[in-house]
Formats: structure tokens, C-alpha cells, sequence
DNA sequence: CGACAGTACATGCACACGCATCTAATGTCG
DNA sequence: CGACATTAGATGCGTGTGCATGTACTGTCG
């Protein structure tokens, strides 16, 4: 009874073992795909256009929902904290590919707006984007 | 016969787009997840053993791979540049979790070994580890 | 109305990163 | 052997990031 119990217990310990195993792959999987096209992203689209790649998805974001959009919708969109967008928001601005604009309504916010350059350039960096992405990922 | 060339080229266009999106939607996804699993470890990891995410995989290459190891096996392991592995390396040795032997066969190089402080860390954290693994990828 | 908690964004600060470059050691040819 | 290209790793530099905090504004409650 007793050896029988160990050997219920060793597989309980290697079942679970064999999972945290999975998932610890899956954790090296997502972060290899990851680096691979954000590198190769970032890279792209520095030395082709002049942008990084959070600032094209900032763009795209701009781009796409083609209402004034608040600083703080931003943040939800690209995964960066709020001081990180706030600093984003002001390249982009002193980029002249966005604007920022009171936001009359609540004083403490502001709307950022794409530029006409800006959509010019999301444009142009959709297609590298587009490109690096079949690339990387198909 | 125009017409039926519209529409063949209308038809293309529309499946690459639609192929386009996929892609574009696939990228979205995996970056969000990378960045809900990197963020929670990076703040668990932090909280609980004062190490970084970077900082942990690099000791748990050199806590299961366990003979030396050179500092370029590691660039290759975790995703970072060539100098950012070497202040990883640094920043662990200063804390005491590896140590930097010379390689007599090759002067260039160093070996990276882990200590039993260093040992004793990973075994720790890899507890939180494949914890915030389970919570976020689960 | 007036004080006080909460919110939106900006900013000081420390730090990790990548790029370019440097140093030291190793091949490799003539 | 001696010059030159190559490689491993360290480091100066500029930049982007998160955290903590500051500033201005809004909402709520006595």
C-alpha cells in the first residue's frame, strides 16, 4: 500500500510536471515570435520611414478610428504604460504627425488627431508593416 | 470581359485583404499576450525575489543547461542584443548569482557559471515563475 | 459654497536597451 | 613569422521605458 501510494504520487508530480513543462515552452514559443517580429519591425520601419513600430501602431490606431481620440484610449491600444504614450504622443507631435487639441468637455484631457503628413506616413509604413508581418508570421 | 476582369482583380484584392487583416489581427494577439505574461513577470519576479524577467531566464539557462557556459550561448537564449547579455551578466555576478571564469582555450571568451546563491534564487523563483505562467497563459 | 478625493496627462528620475565602437585574442595567408 | 581580417566580449552614448510624483481639472459630500 505503501509503494502503491508513491507510485500514485510520482504521477501525480510527473503529470504536472509534463504540463509546466508545456507551458514553459509556450511561454519561449510566444516570446521567440515575438522578439523575431518586433525586431524586425522595428528595424524596418526605423531605417525605411523613421518610426518605430510603437509609434506606427500609435498611427494606425489614429489612422483607423478616424474620430478625436483621448490620450487614455492610446494606453488600451499599444501595450505601453501612460507616461510612455504621454512621451509617445509628444514625438509624434514634434514629428508634426499628430496633434494634440483641448478637450474642451474635460479640461484635464486632450485629443490626439493625425496630420495629413501623419496619414501619409501610416500609409507608406502600412505596406513595409504589412510586408515584414507576411514575412515573419506566414 | 473588362467587367470579368474587375471582378477578378476586385475578388483578388479582397481575399489579400482579407489575408491582410489575419495577419494584422494575429500580430495584435501576440502582442498582447507577450505583453500580459512579460509585464506579470516582470512584477511578480521583481516583488518577491528582486530579479527581472531577462534576469531569470538567463539564470534558468544556466541552472539547467549545467555546464559552462559561454556569455554568446546566452545572447542566443534570451532575446537581447550582445551588450545588453553582457550587463545582464554583469548585473547577476555583481549580485553574487554567477559568476565570469576566463576560457584558457579561448582568451576572447568567458565562461558564465551559476552560483549556489544563484542556484538557490532560481529554485526559488521559478516557484513564481511557472505560477504567473499558469495564471496568465492557463 | 468649500474642502477633499479622484482623474488625465506631464515630468523628474533611474535604468535597461540597441547601436556603434573599442580592446584583446584568434585565425589565415603570403 | 608578420600583416590583416575576424571574433568575443566590454563600454560610451543616446534613447525609450516604468514608477513615482506633480499639476490642473472634475466630481462629491457636508
Amino acid at each position: 500500500m505503501c509503494l502503491h501510494l508513491m507510485c500514485v504520487h510520482a504521477k501525480l508530480v510527473a503529470v504536472s510536471d509534463v504540463a509546466e513543462q508545456g507551458l514553459v515552452q509556450e511561454w519561449h514559443e510566444l516570446l521567440a515570435r515575438y522578439s523575431a517580429v518586433f525586431t524586425a519591425l522595428e528595424c524596418r520601419l526605423q531605417e525605411r520611414h523613421g518610426i518605430g513600430a510603437n509609434e506606427f501602431e500609435a498611427l494606425e490606431r489614429l489612422a483607423t478610428c478616424d474620430f478625436k481620440c483621448r490620450s487614455a484610449d492610446l494606453t488600451g491600444a499599444i501595450h505601453l504604460s501612460q507616461s510612455a504614450t504621454s512621451r509617445l504622443v509628444a514625438r509624434l507631435e514634434k514629428e508634426g504627425l499628430v496633434e494634440r487639441a483641448l478637450c474642451e468637455l474635460d479640461r484635464r484631457g486632450i485629443f490626439v488627431t493625425i496630420t495629413d503628413a501623419g496619414r501619409e506616413k501610416y500609409l507608406a509604413a502600412k505596406r513595409t508593416h504589412r510586408e515584414v508581418l507576411t514575412e515573419t508570421l506566414g
